[in-house]
RNA sequence: GGGGAGAUACCGAAGUGGCCAAACGGGGCAGACUGUAAAUCUGCUGGCUAUGCCUUCGGAGGUUCGAAUCCUCCUCUCCCCA
C-alpha cells in the first residue's frame, strides 16, 4: 500500500490523498459503501462502480459465519466470490461487539457469540479475525476491537480500551506480510486522555493506517464531532485517516474538515431501502404522500442512473407497491449522491477552498425534514387536497 | 315458495348488557435508521372549542340507570332445498 497526500486544505485539516492498494487506486477523502454480506445490498457491483464508488466494505463476523471462509477461499478469494474487482475493506467484527451486544459475552481473549442465525457459540479472538480477514483476501483488513457503547463511563471506557489495545498487538502479530494492509483502530469514547494513549498504543505497535471507532453510536452530534477532530489531529500524516461508521452527508462534510481520508456508513443503503433520498437540499422521504403526483426527478440535476429516467412520483408508487425496484433506485440514487458529494469534497480541497465548500454545502443542506419551510408547505399543500 | 346464516370504522374481522370510539390484520399517514440480525422498526389512523364532549357497530322504534350486544318491525346480502 502507498498513501500519499497530495494537498492540504489552507484554511481546515482537509487533505486530498490517493491510496494505492493491492486491486487499485482510490483518491481521498472517499466514502465506501457498506457490502456487509459481500454485497452492497439491492445493487450489483457494475451499479456500485458506476456510482463512482472505488472500494467497498464486507464483515468478518458474518462472512465468517456463512458462507465461512472456505467457501469463499474455493471461490478465489472474496473479490472473485462476488465480482468486484477493485479495493476492498473488510471490518474486524469489533462493531458486532457493539451492535449485537445481547448475544455476546466479552473476555480477555476474545468476543464469544451466540450466533444470531442458529444460535451456535462462536468465539472470535483477534487471530480469528485477522485469520478469517486474510483468507477473505480484502484489500484493508482492520484490528479486532471493542467498540463500546455510549454512554460508557470513564471506568469501563478505560478496561475497553487496554483490551483493544492489547488486541491491537494480537492483531498485528497474527498479520503476515502480504499485498494486504492492516489498520488499528482508536477506541476510548469520548475521553480525550483515552484517546490520546490508545493512539500513542496503535503508534507503538504500528500500523498502515488508523481507523477511528466507537463513534456515531449514539452520542450527541456535537460530541462525536469534538472527538472526531481531536483524534484524527492525534493520527500521524503520513497514513490514512478512516473514520469508522458515519455518516450522513453534513457529517462527512464536516469531518472531511477534520482530516479524515476515508468513511464508510449504512445510511445511504438503508435509508433508501427505507424510502429516504438525499438531495443537496436535504433528506427526502420519497415515499411521503406529498410526492405521489411529483414528476420530477429525485434530484433535479442529478446524473444518476435513478434520476435519468426515473420520477419522485413513480419511485414512490414502487415503495408503495413494495417493489424491489423501489430499494434499487433509492440505493442506486442514495449512493451517486453520496459519491458525487465526495468529489465536490475532494475538488474543493483540490482548489484550496474547501472551508467556502462546507459553509455553502452546509446552508443548502437540511437534515431535518420538519427544518424545511419548503417541506412543511408541502406537507400542507398535500394535506389540504386529501 | 321453504329453511338457514349474516350486516361492526377505508377494507377484512373480533366483540353478544357497563372495563367499547370498539381487539386484531390489511390499507393509509407520519417518524426513526450512522464500522447492517434491518426490503426493518415505531407511532397515528371517527370528529371537536379536547383531563371533556359529540357522532358511530344496516334502518326505524322499544326495553334498561346503561345497548354494537336484548325485543319488534323494516331493508339488504349470502348459502341450502324446491
Amino acid at each position: 500500500m502507498k498513501f500519499t497526500v497530495l494537498k492540504k486544505d489552507p484554511a481546515t485539516a482537509a487533505r486530498r490523498g490517493r491510496l494505492e492498494l493491492a486491486h487499485g487506486e482510490v483518491d481521498t477523502p472517499c466514502f465506501m459503501p457498506v457490502g456487509t454480506q459481500a454485497t452492497v445490498k439491492s445493487v450489483t457491483p457494475e451499479e456500485v462502480e458506476e456510482t463512482g464508488a472505488r472500494i467497498i466494505l464486507a464483515n468478518t463476523y458474518h462472512l465468517g459465519l456463512r458462507p465461512g471462509i472456505e467457501i469463499v477461499k474455493n471461490a478465489g478469494g472474496l473479490h472473485a466470490f462476488m465480482h468486484w474487482d477493485r479495493p476492498i475493506l473488510t471490518d474486524s467484527g469489533g462493531y458486532q461487539v457493539f451492535s449485537l451486544a445481547d448475544l455476546r459475552e466479552i473476555s480477555k481473549e476474545g468476543v464469544v457469540f451466540r450466533d444470531h442465525i442458529e444460535g451456535t457459540l462462536h468465539t472470535l479472538t483477534p487471530a480469528k479475525s485477522i485469520g478469517i480477514q486474510q483468507a477473505l483476501g480484502a484489500d484493508i483488513i482492520m484490528a479486532f476491537d471493542e467498540c463500546p457503547p455510549y454512554p460508557s463511563g470513564r471506568e469501563y471506557a478505560c478496561q475497553s480500551l487496554d483490551l483493544t489495545l492489547q488486541w491491537a498487538v494480537q492483531s498485528r502479530k497474527s498479520h503476515t506480510d502480504g499485498p494486504q494492509v492492516l489498520f488499528g483502530i482508536v477506541q476510548g469514547g469520548l475521553h480525550r486522555d483515552l484517546r490520546e494513549k490508545c493512539v500513542e498504543g496503535l503508534e507503538e505497535i504500528g500500523f498502515a493506517g488508523y481507523g477511528i471507532g466507537g463513534l456515531s453510536v449514539g452520542e450527541p452530534r456535537e460530541m462525536m464531532f469534538e472527538t472526531a477532530e481531536f483524534t484524527a489531529a492525534l493520527l500521524p500524516e503520513a497514513k490514512p485517516r478512516y473514520l469508522m461508521g458515519t455518516g450522513t452527508p453534513e457529517e462527512l462534510v464536516v469531518q472531511a474538515g477534520f482530516g479524515v481520508d476515508m468513511f464508510d456508513c449504512t445510511v445511504p443503503t438503508r435509508y433508501g431501502r427505507n424510502g429516504s433520498v438525499f438531495t443537496r437540499e436535504g433528506k427526502l422521504v420519497v415515499r411521503n404522500a406529498v410526492y405521489k403526483d411529483d414528476h420530477r426527478p429525485l434530484e433535479e440535476g442529478c446524473g444518476c442512473y435513478a434520476c435519468r429516467h426515473y420520477t419522485r412520483a413513480y419511485i414512490r408508487h414502487l415503495f408503495n407497491t413494495g417493489e424491489i425496484l423501489a430499494h434499487r433506485l433509492a440505493t442506486i440514487h442514495n449512493l451517486f449522491f453520496y459519491q458525487e458529494l465526495m468529489r465536490g469534497v475532494r475538488r474543493a480541497i483540490d482548489q484550496g477552498n474547501y472551508r467556502k465548500f462546507q459553509q455553502d454545502f452546509l446552508e443548502n443542506f437540511r437534515s431535518e425534514a420538519s427544518d424545511s419551510s419548503e417541506a412543511s408547505d408541502a406537507r400542507a399543500t398535500a394535506k389540504r387536497r386529501n
